[in-house]
RNA sequence: UGCGGGGUGGAAAAGCGGUAAUUCGCUGGGCUCAUAACCCAGAGAUCGCAGGUUCGAUUCCUGCCCCCGCUACCA
């Protein structure tokens, strides 16, 4: 019956950390979309999973003495168990380490080299031997290395290329054509004038430099560089090139890959013109969203933010984590994250308004009906508008959902939660309650909320799928009958004598301040946690570290005053200080713009690391370095218990 | 420094050429079915600054200031 496909992406995420409050957002934004689909009667594919390959996860995996198999496999179960603790209903999760997967990237690659859109050429650039690594131009600095700093060479490295500049024309044509095809419209613009107008350059995607990829299958110095690797997943999940590429046919191409704005480049230039390399048909559209900071102002700073889903959906449930994602932030625009904001989110919308109302009524159901209405209901006031307001709901919500505007759909809902808290206040039930010949009107009224409950919790289901449940259990709603989609457009699908049962708050209030309070010191335990982990790490690797005194004597530490201060032009961190050192002056370039001004650095004494190699920064030499304590938010000076006369050597 | 986003009542956030929505918070009132909740009313904004276009600008143009993210510089 349902021959109407969907097929919506995350992007996959690349595991060489724990995933964070982020990737939550962008992941359960595609829930929610594949979840309203398939309640509307689609035949829903919804993809996520993991992008392993490439050298920093090889680099990570070497440093904690793994390989990098096994430390991707850790970090994947773990995203996989937040998903599932997210309740995302995701159907295929691919990991770019997956057999099939890699078979058909090979596929792919010598498919697009044999017809000539691949081809092979060198690729020039500056490289650093010990960290075996290419840099532009741009990133380089002073002819040294960006990472170790040690002198590069203009070296070229054999490499393949994909033909990207072939593609330019029909890319600006088709996206021109297809004002759906980049979505906000803004991100479309940003891709015409930015790139795609002033031309493309073919693009490199092959490595010899690390080997944690897919090998060129017809040349095995190489390994698959992430373009081609990461972006086909969208079609070798679904059995692109394969024997059995059954639901490639049947669900390519996508209906939207939901991606972050950091990606839409990726998204909406390399992999179309990939695909029309492959003479593939392009994705319908793609998504960028905003982002979700995660430290707003300054007040979340202070007051410290767990920004760890796991932590929040314990605390507060995984249904009021995922209302407030997707109803805090205008899709489509950044939004802030802090926990003061969900908790405010989670009392107004969810506990005063949702779930009060939810209580109220089942309440006053049980208490003047013992839990059970009757058949007869007396029409009256108020209740056409209820019921209108209550029917235009569901088709301003598809309206939304269909643009990907998930916190309008829930505004709307929440709408007609609002109005059914009014219509109580209206028809004035406890009034009703006293006069025995106004039952029947009375019952007309309690069913009038029944059923506005019940068109609300349909409607929240992809947004909130344990809510739905719990409120159709304590209102009697019968499920398979009284809530499918259908069902909301219809007012009166709720059975006349509808019985509730027992029920208890649904999202219960929250003190503001005494969870902030907690999750302050939740957030300080986690930091501590860390902080013990590391020291541990590293105690291990001091033991065989230690320096000899002739060591430290290696170092020339001398006491020094500062005679002059000033801004480094075009710098805003670096400040350039003149030294007065014994007889000399010494220029020094030092970090320390965002915590002195110049004013409070005239006459301090300081300590120089006097015989440091002389460097350029910012195109000013720097003789030396000033000795200051520091972390992530403060940084003090070392200084001397008194003064010594400049020139006097610390040891 | 380059790129991008933004500055609208206490907070968040619409509008984008013609009485400045909405939500939270605040004040006052109502009600008592309910989770100190719900309902009603009210106060509170010279729409970052300075010019310009226009009969008229928060909305268009120019310049400037500030904030945020990425980026470079923290020897």
């Amino acid at each position: 019956m349902s021959s109407k496909t969907f097929y919506i992406t995350t992007p996959i995420y690349y595991p060489s950390d724990k995933l964070h409050i982020g990737h939550s957002y962008t992941t359960v934004a595609a829930d929610a979309m594949a979840r309203y689909k398939r309640l509307q009667g689609y035949d829903v594919m919804f993809l996520t999973g993991t992008d392993e390959h490439g050298q920093k996860i090889q680099r990570i995996a070497e440093e904690k003495g793994v390989t990098p198999k096994e430390y991707v496999d850790h970090i994947v179960a773990g995203i996989r168990e937040l998903w599932n603790l997210l309740d995302i209903s995701n159907d295929r999760f691919i990991r770019t380490t997956d057999k099939q997967h890699e078979e058909v990237v090979q596929k792919i690659f010598k498919k697009l080299y044999d017809q000539g859109d691949i081809y092979k050429s060198e690729y020039e650039g500056w490289y650093c031997t010990p960290c075996e690594s290419f840099w532009t131009e741009v990133q380089i600095k002073e002819g040294a290395c960006p990472d170790c700093g040690r002198p590069l060479e203009l070296t070229k490295e054999e490499s393949y290329f994909f033909k990207l500049s072939k593609y330019q024309d029909k890319l600006i044509k088709h996206i021109e054509e297809n004002p759906d095809f980049i979505q906000p419209a803004s991100r479309q613009n940003e891709m015409l004038n930015n790139f795609l107008r002033p031309g493309l350059e073919d693009l490199c995607v092959s490595r010899t430099t690390f080997d944690w990829g897919i090998p060129v299958s017809f040349d095995d110095k190489h390994v698959v560089y992430v373009w081609v690797d990461a972006l086909s997943n969208y079609i070798t999940a679904l059995g692109y090139l394969t024997d059995n590429d059954v639901d490639y046919r049947k669900y390519w191409p996508a209906d939207v890959h939901l991606v972050g704005k950091e990606i839409v480049r990726f998204h909406t230039i390399i992999w179309p013109a990939m695909l029309m390399a492959l003479g593939e048909p392009l994705p319908k559209q793609i998504y960028g969203h905003g982002w979700l900071l995660l430290e707003g102002g300054k007040m979340s700073k202070s007051k410290g933010n767990v920004v760890d889903p796991v932590i929040l959906a314990d605390n507060y449930g995984v249904d009021a984590i995922r209302y407030f994602l997707l109803r805090e932030v205008p899709f489509g625009a950044d939004g802030v994250f802090s926990n003061e904001a969900l908790i405010n989110r989670i009392n107004s919308d969810l506990a005063n308004d949702l779930g009060n109302l939810v209580n109220r009524t089942n309440a006053m159901i049980q208490k003047y009906f013992k839990g059970q209405l009757p058949e007869k209901h007396q029409e009256g006031e108020y209740d056409k508008q209820l019921e209108e307001m209550a029917l235009q709901a569901p088709k301003k919500v598809e309206g939304y959902m269909d643009s990907l505007q998930f916190s309008s759909a829930l505004t709307e809902i929440w709408k007609l939660v609002s109005r059914t808290n009014k219509y109580i206040d209206e028809t004035m039930p406890w009034v009703l309650a006293k006069d025995e010949a106004k039952k029947d009107r009375l019952a007309a009224v309690m069913y009038h909320l029944a059923e506005s409950i019940r068109i609300i919790s349909v409607l929240i289901q992809p947004f909130m799928p344990n809510t739905a449940p719990i409120i159709w259990d304590q209102m009697g709603i019968i499920k398979e009958v009284e809530t499918p989609w259908a069902s909301t457009k219809i007012w009166g699908k709720l059975r006349k004598d509808v019985k509730v049962n027992d029920a208890k708050a649904i999202f219960p209030r929250i003190d503001v301040e005494k969870e902030l309070e907690a999750l302050e010191k939740i957030h300080k335990k986690q930091i501590k946690m860390q902080q013990c982990k590391q020291p541990t790490a590293q105690k291990e690797e001091k033991q065989s570290e230690y320096i000899t005194i002739d060591d430290f004597a290696k170092l020339d530490l001398r006491v020094a005053k500062i005679m002059h201060a000033e801004p480094v032009k075009g710098a805003d961190k670096l400040l350039r200080l003149e030294l007065q050192m014994g007889g000399e002056i010494r220029q020094v370039v030092s970090g320390i713009a965002k915590h002195y001004s110049p004013e409070d650095l005239l006459g301090k004494q300081v300590i120089v690391v006097a015989n440091l190699k002389p460097v350029k920064l910012r195109g000013v030499e720097s003789q030396g370095m000033i000795l200051a304590a520091s972390d992530e938010e403060n940084l003090l000076l070392v200084g001397l218990d008194g003064e010594m006369p400049t020139g006097t050597k610390v040891s």
